[in-house]
DNA sequence: CCCCTTGTTTGCGTTTTCGCAAAGTGCAGG
DNA sequence: CCTGCACTTTGCGAAAACGCAAACAAGGGG
């Protein structure tokens, strides 16, 4: 894939939050060196264990990153949202990639050669307070998740994950917020620790409730604030 | 508590991870800046939900940092062992501390003022790095024991967590490595997402097989690799 | 030195969640 | 239009872990 088959939108990347308070020309020295690159629907990024090589920049579309245990089961890491930063091994001072990324639905990724990252860092120090929030952002995430894992029953768990997703990637319908890519109960298992079983009678359950409406690979959040009360019994 | 109680070893903190590569003065600078506190066992360095005044290194002793979900429920988010920076809230944009650091043994740490954050970052474009590394550390451990506790069941986590604090504050003794300072069954509870009373079984058993000594907030373990095994049980 | 608080052990019934199995069903590609 | 794969649903028995309850130490403070 040539860099000739996209072009990078200079205007779209300059109000990202993690480019805030950069110098334009800062900004724009930067993106000389990034290389856009077009990922197919189910295409790789790259692979969990090669050699990290780049850091990259999601423009446009969705990503899915996992990891396989040891002993073979899938662990869904995150969700790659269009402006989000992801790759940043040299960061987490690793030589390879923790996880796959694997675009969800065709998406539009730009990558940095990982050797500028230290470099990238040391002259870009507004730069650096922005990725180390981004980092800290994703760590704040982590331990959300560790907490909920830690100490909520499965159905609050999936509630939320739920919830999270609409807002991140909710598209209005006419019946509700519609998860905008494809998402299979599997997914959704591997995100909150259960299995494909328990997730799918869940989702049956809140459809008879009128909470969501599911589907081959979609999920439509009907009643929002039923969801929100399963997910947080106060009141 | 007054600077005065406490002298800072300036050539103890040269060798952190932290400060490695950074120039002598400018680090010499940034220790002038610090204000080292002893604080006494079971006592509190910052408390969930407080304003984050003040970023941390602890130098010497022993923390143990927990977060109360809203229902009241507690999880132990980390130990905090020497060399270790905390309690940087500004790195993750938030501005409150997220969790609680409670002293498990006397302990010594240094903090800076949280408003020279973001300046030491972009002077210091080398320890911005190091500390991108420790927070994309923190993330990584943060992802293992979010893929631990989707993937294993209870026996795994728990000699997965025993194992760690071995590894992070064991002490060699007779018996074996003992746990530094002082934990109780609770704690590792909190700690691998179960209750007191599994785990109080659980070490029970381990106990019997002669993998582990217990006794009041204490534990050692006597038999690594056999533990080893209950935690990856390939082979 | 005793008492009381804090931590630990253990039994038992209950609940949640898993794991296996088998039967539907939507959708893409031929 | 048909066919097959991938995804989904659902039932049922089994297992893991919880939650309650109650008894039992250990060690610090009076």
């Amino acid at each position: 894939m040539k860099a000739q088959d996209v072009a990078i939108d200079v205007s779209q990347v300059r109000n990202l939050p993690l480019f805030r308070q950069m110098e334009p020309a800062a900004l724009a020295r930067l993106m000389a060196r990034a290389t856009p690159r077009r990922v197919a629907q189910g295409g790789l990024v790259f692979e969990q264990g090669a050699e990290a090589v780049a850091f990259y920049l999601l423009l446009h579309g969705r990503l899915k990153v996992t990891q396989v245990t040891p002993d073979g089961q899938q662990v869904m890491v995150r969700v790659v949202h269009p402006g989000d930063l992801f790759g940043f091994a040299r960061a987490l001072a690793r030589p390879d990639y923790p996880g796959t990324a694997r675009a969800a639905v065709e998406s539009i990724v730009v990558g940095w050669p990982m050797a500028d990252w230290d470099a990238v860092v040391e002259n870009n120090p507004r730069l650096a307070i922005n990725a180390m929030q981004t980092i800290g952002q994703r760590l704040d995430e982590a331990h959300t998740r560790l907490r909920e894992m830690s100490t909520q029953e499965v159905e609050r768990r999936v509630a939320h994950a739920v919830l999270r997703l609409a807002e991140k990637a909710g598209r209005i319908e006419a019946a509700g917020t519609r998860i905008d890519f494809p998402i299979t109960r599997q997914d959704i298992a591997e995100m909150t620790g259960t299995t494909l079983h328990t997730v799918s009678r869940l989702l049956s359950s809140w459809e008879s409730q009128g909470l969501v409406e599911g589907g081959r690979q979609k999920l439509t959040v009907v009643d929002a604030e039923g969801l929100a009360r399963i997910a947080d019994p106060e009141d």
